[in-house]
DNA sequence: GACAAAATTGTAAGCGCTTACACTTTTGGC
DNA sequence: GCCAAAAGTGTAAGCGCTTACAATTTTGTC
């Protein structure tokens, strides 16, 4: 193929006999058009394989094509997973799809929430993933302008789809629990400390009212979603001396590491430590690691169509959604009968 | 924040009391700027926080500011840990990382080619993670004038860095082969049918060739990066009657896989069979198994970096280079001599 | 100090699109 | 058939930036 001119509105205009003007709202299916001038662009368009310039669109106040994922990480399963799942919904949508990790870093956090007002021009739509906001940055969400959604977050603004992290909180500490366990560890999420509870270690402890225990803090530990972050969390809770005869984790990943740290200790599970996680990993049916189930991919799709729906009405007004998908509690071997 | 109209280069112009013209290439770092003019532009930029518009400076014919990284999929460990390194480093530089996955799809794939054009004008380069090129793509990719980079390919006519494929997978084998093993499976992967052979099969093969050995056929299976390919692959292997005594996988993904599939049929790991990967994957230390470490967030942000140089001097002349980093046997417990 | 060459700065014309508004055609009620 | 309202289409003015090219200032030389 020579490398020629690029196709332009111009173009189409030509080729099918309009105007611009009309061309421009054919394209975007915009009302006062008339269903033969309609055609005419269509035919015209696809013979030249005409596609708008996103830089031009955006300039004259169009959209940018673009949304942006933001993610605490993107190497975590949970979150690798999700993301992919988004992309291809935005990808249909004809949407480029912007990664944007914050890797864990309160310094890339700042950073994200300082330019947001330049990444609001760059993109039409934010899909947040699991971050937790303080009250500052919702308004500063709010006041950029673009349309939001999200996955697994809680009272926001927005669309929003997850999983009732308290009650599959509730629902993996309830097990361990029944099983006769009382001196129960958690790795908690790290924004534990950050923002207050998370509805997970909630749940966990909602579970331990339950029975009337109370959450030992000496058993309480932060971690983030690796697997090493689980291997280090659960390594320095056992130096510290804790001896937990059950541990909950918040999710697969950091169960593993737990498992993993365990073992290096001396411990094995199930006999002398139980284990349970959240997610449902594919590794976790064959670590044997009980846990409870979560669709990922499901709420990452769902949540950018959602984003997508806003993203094509943005006049309309609308009330924001929360969506919980179900969540199922899986026993495997790592969970057993305290002796 | 009250929502005042946008700095516009306009702004730092009057504030700095030079011209638009001069403010563009000051903030550009063109040449023929007084350095007294370079200082008051950037006082007066960073005073009103201005950020130029991305669109309107692509439009205009600047940069688009991003950047795409295509991978074949974005969940794999490989491509998550890729994509995260290589998005920090985009985005120290500036660049806004558009992520585009195959998801492993012929169709995504082609739909991939054809956009290239437009695609072309809204980033400024690609990476290109691991995508087996025939020759009319690297034409295509060429021909869009976008600056390229690349993680783990061969022969391209652009930047890439990757680690030895060929003699990593030789080093597996030849583990095994040291081992006493000859009936040798490997799951290869998918890419192999693709194009002709990968790297990975050729250094299987040459370990086998060393040994005066050849390529058992029905011991020969394609698979994708996930645990779910694995042991999708290792179970049709041994369904239509495959015995292997050693199992070489492409990736430790695989890898897991196949330790879940020969679990399943009763074959213990490593009595009745021997196991390798490549990778090093953090559960493999976990599992016990052998492989061949790989540096894989080092290859993202290295390939990503050699990009961003690109970038900056679009105008130089430039020598593809090559670099290969070091891989390293690990043996650990799923491999043993045969008995 | 005069003058050409070099360095710096400014002017203005787009880049390809959206959109307010003006204009033309169609529709429908009587 | 006539006319107002509705529907469809076109004109032209930007959006914020880059970049020829023109204008101005500085530098260096004899």
């Amino acid at each position: 193929m020579v490398r020629t001119h690029r196709v332009t509105i111009q173009d189409v205009a030509v080729l099918s006999g309009l105007s611009i003007c009309t061309v421009s709202r054919a394209l975007r299916n915009l009302p006062n058009v008339s269903e033969k001038a309609q055609r005419q662009v269509a035919e015209a368009a696809s013979k030249l394989g005409y596609k708008a310039s996103a830089a031009a669109s955006r300039l004259a106040g169009g959209s940018t094509g673009s949304v942006a994922i933001v993610a605490p990480t993107a190497t975590a399963w949970f979150f690798a997973q999700a993301v992919e799942a988004a992309e291809e919904v935005f990808g249909d949508s004809g949407y480029d799809t912007v990664l944007i990790s914050l890797r864990s870093k309160a310094t890339v956090r700042q950073q994200f929430f300082a330019d947001l007002g330049n990444l609001a021009q760059r993109v039409d739509g934010l899909l947040l993933l699991n971050i937790d906001l303080v009250p500052t940055e919702v308004e500063a969400l709010e006041a950029c302008g673009l349309a939001v959604a999200s996955v697994g977050m809680r009272n926001v603004p927005w669309d929003n789809v997850g999983i009732d992290d308290e009650h599959a909180a509730w629902q993996a500490t309830q097990h361990l629990l029944g099983l006769g366990h009382w001196d129960l560890a958690v790795l908690s999420s790290n924004e534990h400390s950050v923002v207050t509870e998370t509805p997970r270690f909630r749940g966990f402890k909602r579970a331990l009212d339950d029975h009337h225990l109370t959450v030992h803090p000496d058993l309480v530990v932060g971690t983030g979603p690796s697997i090493d972050d689980g291997r280090r969390a659960m390594t320095e809770l056992m130096t510290r001396g804790g001896r937990p005869t059950a541990v909950f984790a918040h999710c697969d990943e950091a169960a593993f590491g737990a498992l993993m740290a365990l073992r290096e200790h001396g411990l094995s599970v199930p006999k002398n430590v139980s284990v349970i996680g959240i997610d449902d990993h594919p590794m976790s049916w064959f670590l044997g690691l009980s846990t409870v189930a979560q669709p990922v991919a499901d709420q990452g799709a769902f949540a950018a169509n959602l984003l997508c729906e806003r993203l094509l009405n943005t006049e309309t007004p609308h009330q924001p959604s929360n969506h919980l998908l179900d969540t199922k509690l899986i026993e495997r071997k790592t969970t057993r009968h305290k002796r």
